[in-house]
DNA sequence: CTAGAATTGTGTCAAAAACACACGTTCTTG
DNA sequence: CAAGAACGTGTGTTTTTGACACAATTCTAG
């Protein structure tokens, strides 16, 4: 214990992207504040590590806390660590994003924490660097799932190919051609299809895949330039 | 301050990946430590953060004082955080790469703090879970450095078009066909010819060229499959 | 001083991938 | 049951990739 006697110990907090996808756009979970520091203010959903606890053991409890949810999809974004981030103590925060299936989320959970789902496009100020910490995992988000079939984190086990292709649309804002997006998707041997169809369209209903588990466990391992045409909207 | 009083203050290392390239093989600098604890044991480059500074603050200044070098590339790879992996006392690890042109280094700096260059096919096996950060900075490189021309970090700042492709090769562990590779790289407009040859070549002398910095660049944003066979060589 | 070895620079061609675009099918609604 | 909307599959052109050939430069050995 004596050897790094002399050194300063700091805060260590964590704090959790989650994104969600509603079948229109991607979605935050985000909390409306009803503590202090910055009472009422949004922010995203936090906490400190604990001693005895790792790390990525300590953004998964916060990330269950708040959304009843294990075994997601849940990666270390980066740590932000300038000194007066925090203006009440000094802090760094290791933040991690989150990819979840809105439909599994526990309702009760998130109203405890006077959470909600807001849409990137009407997403409010957050407070600290809360922000910044979201711009950039929607930067990695974007960088990530043109390289990796990730986005199927965020679809119910069941989808069709054009839900999926709305969900890529609404993480580059961006409109793709259904056509092409299709055959490239089918080649990549990624869904298995139920043979069942899509009760819930208005209009045609579409092929109802499953995910290939197996295949979907190479792609993450090496990348693959999935979406070649988004590479100019993934921020490096 | 009141607020977060009941939380535990944690020490906050940070560690330095730094890799350089001789003209044949990749390399790291790494330490034969002539303090506790592990004395006498390999390890990273490393320090505390300091009250009062910056993360990336912090990052340059364990690497200023190792290498004499500033402004190189220097990126935040990832924080180490599981409970054990100090033994003195529970720390958690912020580690940084950074990719440093050898001949530039300043050798008084490092023979001062008996660091040398390591190639990795040689490496020993270093304290705590340094190891673990090198291979997760190996696999970044290799991601990144497909995808970013960030190899030129590596090279001096006039460089042969078989220099860069030796280069490559050595981050891969593979070897590359040469007409192929100068065609794309070529084609990236990355290289403004600066009319020189190599002199220090034994046979034919080849082209110097400099980077196009403002390409460069926009290179860094976005990303671009540079190198499209080194794909699946890239962990993800 | 010349032949040969090593290395560098440029070119060609076939296969594969990407992109733009067309057509037929399924389902709901009025 | 007709019209509109969304879904599924196909085709041709252009671009990129990967495999390979040949010529030019420079040092060295005999």
């Amino acid at each position: 214990m004596a050897v790094y006697q002399h050194n300063t110990r700091i805060l260590v907090a964590l704090d959790c992207i989650i994104f969600g996808f509603d079948g229109e756009s991607l979605k935050l979970l985000l909390i409306k504040r009803n503590f202090e520091p910055e009472y009422g203010k949004w922010s995203l959903m936090g906490g400190f590590l604990n001693e005895g606890e790792d790390l990525e053991e300590a953004a998964g409890r916060i990330l269950y806390n708040l959304t009843g949810l294990r075994n997601n999809y849940l990666e270390q974004l980066q740590t932000f660590g300038t000194v007066y981030r925090d203006p009440v103590e000094r802090t760094i925060s290791v933040v991690y994003y989150s990819l979840v299936n809105i439909a599994d989320q526990d309702v009760a959970a998130i109203q405890a924490h006077n959470a909600s789902w807001i849409s990137l496009d009407s997403k409010p100020t957050l407070i600290f660097d809360h922000d910044q910490m979201v711009t950039v995992a929607l930067q990695r988000l974007r960088y990530k799932a043109a390289l990796h079939p990730i986005g199927f984190e965020l679809l119910p086990s069941k989808f069709t190919v054009p839900q999926l292709q709305k969900l890529y649309e609404a993480i580059y804002g961006t409109q793709l051609d259904r056509r092409n997006f299709s055959r490239k998707i089918m080649a990549t041997d990624l869904l298995l299809s139920t043979g069942e169809k899509d009760t819930n369209s208005v209009t045609k209903k579409g092929q109802l895949y499953t995910l290939n588990s197996d295949r979907y466990r190479k792609y993450l391992d090496g990348y693959y330039t999935f979406l070649p045409e988004l590479a100019e909207l993934s921020g490096g």
